[in-house]
DNA sequence: ACCTGAACACCGTTCAAGT
DNA sequence: ACCTGAACACCGTTCAAGT
């Protein structure tokens, strides 16, 4: 919590590299562009992170941290259990409404073979999170047996980062929506 | 449907370069390596296919003939359409099965932004073969209203696509199981 | 027809040198 | 503390030259 001014330039790389990233992946990451994005040269983006490994990593630990904030301010909103599960795909949805972009740890998961340790562990902590959420509201609105509750809340969120792919390859928004009641439909997600 | 002994050179390229993309998507998908696992220099690539975007074009085709394929295959050898749209998820297993793999065009649905038009297009024509295949099998089986049949092929697609992604971010295929169980007790897949 | 070495402009990364 | 130009080994791609 020291030194986090906000627009001070490791931010400034942060936040251009979680947009890039959601876009182009770790892979697509380009340190160039980045540096560029952020009006300096390559080089010295290895002065605020050792390496795309680490910058990576950072990356990967704010998104997740970000998303647990938005979660738990979604839940304290709605008071109501039901309203927050009913509300989750927003999370989602957002991301595509943003130039069709996409969840970074699902990107992320596709590249499970050419992520470095320290971001692998950040990006499994993003669906740690969001599945830890989705059970919480799960057992409170008292939709499934408790002792499934974990099971459904990993459903849930596999459908929900399933269907924003789908939607992201075909850039349509309204895909999504339509999977979401489907889902609803289904009696995967809450009516 | 000429020239297409088994075996030549164009063949053993998109092979391996199927195999390549399916763990490292169309951005990890590397000349020089591919050339070396054929066992040609990289510059010999270009002889058979004009560019990567061309490579990749082939490779998605014919990913999703031999899909179609597959599918096909299962159909004629369940008989029953409702055994059929059990034995779905098997296709997906796959994948996982092998080396922790994953579907070619759930990869490249996420590179969706640096995907060349040629491939983009073959991308979709494999979500588009595994939704009729599912929609004609639900209205078959007749699990739900006709009209809705092609929605919820959708949803099905959708979802095990995502559970796919999951699993692989674990590298755990018991996990892809459990989403399926969970599907079912949810009432998205049948029973 | 099929393959290749050498070259091009690009990447991540390093490092010595600047303020 | 923060930035940079120049260099490194790597990428996709081209092309002239080989068999």
């Amino acid at each position: 919590m020291k030194n986090q001014a906000a627009g001070s330039s490791s931010d400034r790389i942060v936040v251009a590299a979680t947009r890039m990233a959601q876009a182009h992946g770790y892979g697509g990451l380009n340190i160039r562009d980045l540096a560029q994005d952020v009006g300096i040269k390559a080089a010295s983006i290895y002065h605020h992170f050792a390496s795309k490994a680490d910058l990576a990593a950072a990356v990967a630990k704010r998104y997740w941290e970000d998303s647990a904030a938005v979660l738990e301010a979604l839940a304290t909103e709605s008071a109501d259990p039901l309203v927050s599960l009913r509300r989750y795909p927003e999370t989602f949805r957002k991301s595509l409404e943003s130039d069709n972009r996409m969840c970074l740890s699902s990107f992320m998961a596709a590249e499970y073979d050419d992520l470095p340790e320290g971001v692998k562990k950040e990006v499994q902590a993003f669906a740690d999170v969001n599945v830890a959420w989705l059970e919480k509201n799960l057992r409170e609105a008292k939709i499934v047996d408790a002792q499934r509750a974990r099971q459904r809340a990993c459903a849930i969120y596999a459908a929900v980062a399933g269907a924003q792919l789908m939607a992201r390859g075909r850039a349509d928004i309204a895909l999504f929506d339509t999977l979401m009641d489907s889902y609803r439909q289904a009696g995967l997600l809450p009516g």
